[in-house]
DNA sequence: ACATTTGTTGACCATTTGGTTAAACTTTTT
DNA sequence: AAAAAGTTTAACCAAATGGTCAACAAATGT
């Protein structure tokens, strides 16, 4: 009998130290909380991953592999530009929902590593911009929507989906929001957005 | 005479912290690496600023006073809600690629520590949403711009302006732009982004 | 049953790090 | 000119931290 309800040590190093790097950094983080947090002795932590660095790399790819392949939606689908704006949208907001400390986490180490982001690029087939630059320069030909470049606009999209977790406690300072009323806001936004992009490209 | 020129050691001291900070945050930051970029014995840090955590805190909140100014003009002024939306962009951006560490290094660190936001609202004059919520409420029954909610729209305006500076690792690395061919981007968003919300909102 | 590999632990170590202290040096006050 | 106050430094310290190691336990193979 395989007993596959034990969650290994391996899994539960993973989760535990995907908690704490996500709330402390890298740096902010300790292995001995990571241990505590698994339930595990810390020593264990070197069995499997040899050295901080490395679990940490370990967590963040596992986290930028959640994001990435979303955003290949807005970038590489038959989909018209309208629907893609939507559905990533839609999408995107629902997933951050669920997991909002992610945008933060890997926007943080990213900018404290921007070489890291080339290792990203090169391995895995990462995202092409060809595919919906194409599509951006053909609508506005076509006059369906405003001239627009295809960075901006691409820009444009991860800014609006992005930001309101980033920046969320900035945001609630300002407009005096509690969690409750924070997260209302973001339901809305699961539309909000798409309707806010779209009203501004398209051509009467 | 009074010699305006030299730099008082607190000065040297506030300006490496702030380097240093920002490209590491609080906890990543080094007591000793901030004495080195300031050519000053470790020790001084603690004469002038007690611990690590008050030097950090002056720091942030120079930081932070930075911005909040800034982000007064879009909620009371006495500009139209399009004059605001322009000045407020073109403004944001131009200092913000001046100072491209500072949107990261402030909502890092209000992720990471949310209780401080309450402590920066609580002092200071720190700007309501009253009025601009008003303008914005107004301008969607004279018919102005199509019906919007206020905190929406300021998000939307933040998002826009603050992203691109936050996530400028993530961005190159998918648009495949060096270091200078962002920068024409962002110098480009100093009207674009003003353009892209105005299309959204105004009303044919 | 025994040997071997794999997993897990507590004790330990070297280094780093924020912080202290006392002395030295400089400027200001009297 | 001497005392007092303010500034700067080197030496030091205790705690924290990433990492190692040898021993022990559990599973696995023969």
């Amino acid at each position: 009998m395989i007993k596959t309800k034990d969650i290994t040590a391996e899994e539960k190093i993973l989760t535990a130290a995907k908690r704490v790097f996500e709330n402390k950094g890298m740096a902010g983080a300790r292995m001995q909380e990571i241990a505590d947090e698994a339930k595990i002795n810390k020593s264990l932590l070197h069995y499997y991953y040899r050295s901080k660095q490395l679990l940490f790399e370990a967590v963040f790819k596992t986290a930028f592999n959640k994001l990435a392949p979303q955003i290949n939606i807005v970038l590489n689908s038959d989909q018209s530009i309208c629907e893609k704006i939507k559905k990533f949208s839609h999408n995107y907001t629902v997933f951050m929902i669920k997991h909002p400390y992610l945008p933060n986490f890997i926007l943080q180490e990213l900018n404290r590593n921007p070489e890291f982001v080339k290792e990203l690029i090169s391995s895995k087939t990462f995202p092409s911009m060809k595919n919906f630059q194409n599509q951006i320069s053909d609508a506005v030909k076509e006059g369906k929507i405003r001239p627009i470049g295809a960075e901006q606009l691409f820009i444009n999209i991860l800014a609006l989906n992005i930001f309101p977790f980033i920046g969320a406690p900035l945001i609630k300072g300002f407009i005096n929001a509690s969690d409750k009323e924070y997260h209302i806001i973001l339901e809305q936004r699961k539309t909000e957005v798409s309707n806010f992009i779209i009203n501004s490209i398209k051509l009467k």
